[in-house]
DNA sequence: AGCATTATCTGACTTTAGTCAGATATAAAT
DNA sequence: ATTTATATCTGACTAAAGTCAGATAATGCT
């Protein structure tokens, strides 16, 4: 009854259950599930008509049919790709957009109603992120975004946080060699953030410098995402943008009180070095030539 | 994108699309879906049709059906219920016990290979069960029960467990005045576990003494499942065990390094009275009367 | 230009799920 | 003993989902 695969068997119980509720939630605006469903996803911006399909899982033709449901119904309107007149885009129109505000509106009271039963609501919703990581690890995509996106700005700011945490003397940015955004940018350098879904769950900075090195920095993974690897892939996607932009050397600096990091380091080839700059925060000095 | 809405929607998007993949692959065996859960639901011991069709929420025709289809694939028999001949009472047969085993197996191999992926998995395995408690929370049961029988053995582990972690000093059960099991048996006691499906997460027990008052022992919930209110559940489902053994005295013992159950006692009816055994743990002491 | 490939659509299905109004048999209440 | 209630079953449906073989039109490749 304790075991490791009961405990993901009464998971899996309970959460089937909750998703059948969900789904049975959203057939109460007079439209089967199916054309519920693809309206969601035009919704939430999957506009390309071969994306949706991929995305539910539907045959062609039944896709079809669907999205021309809707367009009867005066929610959607479909139109030729414009650099590919084979493929189709659907977008929603007035009353599409109306309708896809119910369906969240929905969805939002539902959320916030579940989080009013649940009293100590953090700690399940670290839970739940946790949980949400690992099943969708095989999700998880990394891509270059701009260091001042929201995205982007968020994983620093939950970098900054841990540090302060981990950090005896806890942590003051401004007190650290902040990489200027534009140097994290192309063509200094790169900023690559994991999303799982809609949640930013990782990143990595690569800061061009004028020494004939880049410095690799802010690397962080989410504690929800922890045990993936995601480190790892995060370190990989950085030394394949300086690929790209012609850098043969990385340098980056770290801390003793973050060994995770360091035993990544040590693992994937990169070698220890002297102190190369007066950060007051690091302690260890690793170089890698690509 | 990182309000708590988000976040649960993020983990019902996450948790719908495993639910599907594990609905899918039930349909490899060749059975509709409707078909696979009725054999499953008898398999894990529903045998009333009447239960089996609450359980899955079906339609008492499409149940019908849905049963004569499993009948005659030969994988089920039913007979009349031996108390009323109304109801039918549907069970495995040799064949039907293969192929639930086989479902069975797929499950399992899911949630190992879900488990394997997952190196950090006693982290991930504790947020499932906090996520599961608390979707499951309006469905759990209280139910009365040998103390001597496993859930209760497995409650009292976790209790002990947890003592030993909370207090100073460690817990030793042998030098407690540990409950007696026959004392907290019917018509003497009570021993009330708390099930979400088949995981035990809360006990209670009522133990029995011959000084004119019962004592409230061993009250224990869940870390996973702390924040729904189970403590007060459990104690009001003990207060009216002990009504209908006409009881009308209560007493317990605790300790102040479990400020949680002295904040219960102390806002449901107890009042603090002076110490009333020589037990070396507990420090703080209650009394209620009925 | 010609041919294979790709994305979508249409028509013609089948299967599954679900609904609903009785029918039947038994049990419970008066 | 009659009436009422309950559990299940049957027949006759409808709706939704899914399948599959072409048709159509645009694109890519040689």
């Amino acid at each position: 009854m304790l075991d490791p695969v009961s405990r993901v068997r009464r998971f899996n119980r309970a959460v089937t259950s909750a998703v059948g509720a969900l789904d049975n939630s959203f057939l109460g605006r007079g439209r089967p599930l199916g054309a519920a469903r693809v309206l969601n996803a035009i919704g939430q911006g999957r506009s390309d008509v071969g994306e949706v399909r991929d995305y539910l899982g539907l045959d062609s033709g039944l896709m079809s049919r669907l999205l021309r449901n809707l367009e009867d119904e005066g929610l959607i309107e479909t139109q030729a790709h414009e650099d590919d007149a084979r493929r189709r885009v659907a977008s929603l129109t007035r009353a599409g957009k109306r309708e896809f505000a119910a369906y969240e509106a929905l969805s939002n009271t539902q959320a916030e109603s579940f989080l009013a039963r649940n009293v100590q609501a953090e700690a399940l919703l670290a839970a739940m992120d946790l949980v949400a990581s690992a099943l969708t690890r095989d999700r998880i995509a990394l891509a270059e975004m701009d260091p001042r996106s929201d995205e982007a700005r968020y994983c620093l700011g939950e970098y900054y946080a841990e540090l302060g945490r981990r950090f005896k003397q806890g942590f003051d940015v401004s007190l650290s060699r902040d990489p200027d955004a534009k140097d994290m940018r192309r063509p200094r350098g790169s900023f690559i953030v994991a999303m799982s879904d809609t949640l930013p769950i990782g990143c990595v900075g690569l800061k061009g410098t004028d020494h004939g090195y880049a410095e690799i920095k802010r690397l962080w993974v989410a504690p929800s995402a922890r045990g993936l690897g995601l480190g790892k892939r995060l370190m990989d996607a950085a030394e394949d943008a300086a690929r790209r932009l012609a850098i043969a050397l990385l340098r980056l600096d770290t801390n003793s009180a973050l060994p995770e990091a360091g035993r990544l380091y040590r693992t994937t080839g990169w070698r220890e070095i002297p102190r190369f700059n007066d950060d007051p925060y690091p302690d260890l000095f690793f170089e890698k030539r690509l």
